[in-house]
RNA sequence: GGACCCGUAGCUCAGCUGGAUAGAGCGUUGCCCUCCGAAGGCAAAGGUCGCGCGUUCGAAUCGCGCCGGGUCCGCCA
């Protein structure tokens, strides 16, 4: 396989070069020798930094390494023109035939453009993970997106990735999911639920109708089996049954959105074959649990504060700010015993590294979930936080509670605007910024959602293709050359690079503001065309220059494609 | 009181892990369809990058301190 990141091929001229003229300088050094996309045309194609960052264990200034460095880049044949400038930039203008011989890698490595090779390492990407209590709302949604994205994206990157959704099916949550549908079991029944709503201690917790239909059913199948007698006949049960309906109902929703995951982990499960107290044996055997008392948070003493003593793990010695209870002083587990437990899972069905995609409002898990993992073994944890995603109607926050049955779902969001807008609109922004999403703009201004005008250079691309004799990877470019035209090949080249930064940063909002990017460039030189014929695509008298030129616009919509699977979204063919 | 995230154009947001003159969309103003798809393009206007120190060849980016917004802080998950 040939290089396809041509900044990394550059980036390995430069390097020999500094090697030449500064020999023995330290790895350390040499990984911060970078070579970048420019942002200004007159600075040639590429730039590096290779003398700035060497000089100074050099012995020489900047600009006389720079110097040094164009001498050498300017022999080779791949670079036409090199030249130091600013501060100590060796700034690169490629040979045109260098960078046109990218549109045949292009073209034969087809959607496969821009994968990395595998590099043998398993990470778990772990996200949505919505409590199994009702359907997705909206609120759910960025994290849902993000997750797919980012997934997709490290796979993209060369990484053997997992999806997984984790169940939270063995705590108070399900419980009173299963008290709300045993009230409903009761009406089905025509008898009254008052009485028995009185008897639950945090009242009917899951109020919303979509729990109607489960007390239908349960009452088809039992009669009144079930009516005067006590929870324990019935709890595990009709927790049982509504958990599997609630877990077919967010598949769907996620169907619905595009997401389907490999993996759904039941913590019940984990926690009934005794998962936990394995889980925690390797802290056990390390000596990072113990008794101890934790001190009050400061400032915001509770009132019924008491010292208490629990078993608490060794946080502190891994970067959390305190150490962290694993038992509640009844001696039954914490959630982050569990979720230390199902962590440890994770990491021995033998992942290189673990990311979750988690709520804002799980922030303060963060570090001691790290702790946690760092100590379970050599794996990394990664948290990517979405912040919470602020629903507006009018002007007016909607308030989101799923007890209250006064969400907006996220199927009746996908329903109006459609999955391709949703993804494309969570993922126009960094995940762990803040964002309005105003419901009536969602809906009424689906046209002027970016995704559409991506979409439509695809479609633009594609129409020009069917108009087309097919594209030839083996054909002449020599025809190629305008502004317009050289400027949407440096964007395409630069995509291999873009998916492996993106990557490793972790942002997927990355791929679509470079997708947004590539199809600006794509429009701009359709429009060029406008502006004069001879820049048209498909020229009848001149087979050479077509030829060339729709090999440039098959790359296009090449990775156009590309990007967009990345992000779940459709590349349409057309868009009348 | 503490932890984490955010503060960039009128609005919504990027800014490639420290690089050159800080960008895009929306909105405003003015242009471009006898021509492959105008859901498009070109141009103009719009900025003390919250404030102040510091680190260095160089800071929107890193560190510290303030100011403002958000999320959270044992026996919920």
């Amino acid at each position: 396989m040939s290089e396809e990141n041509l900044y990394t091929a550059v980036r390995g001229f430069v390097l020999d070069a500094l090697a030449e003229l500064a020999p023995d300088l330290a790895p350390e050094l040499l990984a911060r020798v970078e070579v970048t996309p420019t942002k200004d045309v007159a600075h040639g194609d590429m730039a590096s930094n290779a003398a700035m960052i060497a000089a100074k264990t050099a012995g020489k200034n900047p600009r006389e390494l720079a110097a040094g460095l164009v001498e050498r880049l300017s022999a080779r044949p791949e670079i036409a023109k090199a030249e130091a400038a600013g501060p100590g930039f060796v700034n690169l203008t490629l040979a045109p035939s260098y960078l046109l011989a990218q549109l045949p890698v292009i073209l034969r490595a087809a959607e496969a453009y821009g994968q990395r090779q595998a590099r043998g390492l398993k990470l778990n990407v772990e996200y949505v993970s919505a409590n199994p209590t009702g359907p997705l709302h909206v609120g759910h949604c960025r994290g849902a997106v993000v997750g797919d994205a980012l997934a997709n994206l490290l796979a993209k990157a060369g990484f053997e990735v997992t999806k997984e959704f984790y169940i939270n099916d063995a705590g108070a949550q399900v419980a009173a999911l299963a008290r709300s549908v045993y009230v409903r079991y009761l009406e089905a029944l025509g008898l009254d639920p008052q009485a028995y709503i009185d008897t639950v201690p945090g009242g009917m917790q899951y109020g919303g109708a979509y729990l109607v239909p489960l007390g239908e059913e349960l009452a088809k199948l039992h009669g009144d089996e079930f009516a005067e007698t006590p929870e324990a006949n019935w709890i595990d049960r009709f927790r049982d049954f509504a958990v599997g309906r609630m877990l077919d109902l967010i598949k769907e929703d996620l169907a619905a959105l595009g997401v389907r995951q490999h993996v759904f982990s039941s913590e019940r499960a984990l926690v009934e074959a005794g998962g936990v107290a394995r889980g925690l044996q390797t802290l056990r055997d390390q000596g990072l649990i113990y008794r101890g008392v934790l001190e009050p948070p400061k400032g915001k003493t509770p009132e019924d504060w008491e010292p208490r003593e629990q078993e608490l793990f060794r946080a502190t010695q891994f970067g959390d700010d305190v150490d962290r209870p694993i038992a509640k002083s009844d001696g039954s587990y914490t959630y982050f015993a569990n979720d230390i437990a199902y962590h440890a899972d994770k990491v021995m069905r033998g992942r290189d590294g673990l990311i979750n995609v988690w709520g804002a409002d799980h922030g303060g898990y963060v570090k001691r979930m790290q702790a946690a993992v760092k100590a379970l073994s050599g794996a990394k944890l990664d948290v990517v936080l979405c912040q919470i995603v602020r629903v507006m109607k009018n002007g007016e926050p909607v308030r989101m509670s799923k007890r209250a049955g006064t969400f907006v779902e996220l199927r009746d969001l996908i329903d109006e605007v459609g999955p391709d807008a949703v993804r494309f609109s969570m993922l126009m922004r960094k995940s762990d910024a803040q964002m309005e999403f105003d419901l009536a703009a969602a809906v009424a201004q689906t046209r002027e959602n970016p995704v559409f005008y991506v979409q439509y250079a695809h479609a633009r691309a594609r129409s020009v293709l069917r108009a087309a004799p097919p594209p030839d990877a083996n054909v002449n470019l020599v025809a190629l050359g305008a502004p317009e035209e050289m400027a949407l090949i440096r964007r395409l080249i630069t995509w291999p690079r873009l998916v492996e930064q993106a990557a490793e940063a972790r942002e997927p909002h990355r791929v679509a503001f470079y997708l947004h990017d590539l199809a600006s460039d794509f429009h701009a030189l359709w429009n060029a065309g406008r502006e004069n014929a001879q820049l048209r695509f498909i020229l009848e008298d001149k087979p050479v220059e077509t030829a060339a030129r729709i090999a440039l616009v098959a790359a296009t919509a090449i990775v156009l494609r590309s990007g967009l699977a990345v992000l779940g979204v459709t590349p349409v063919e057309e868009m009348r």
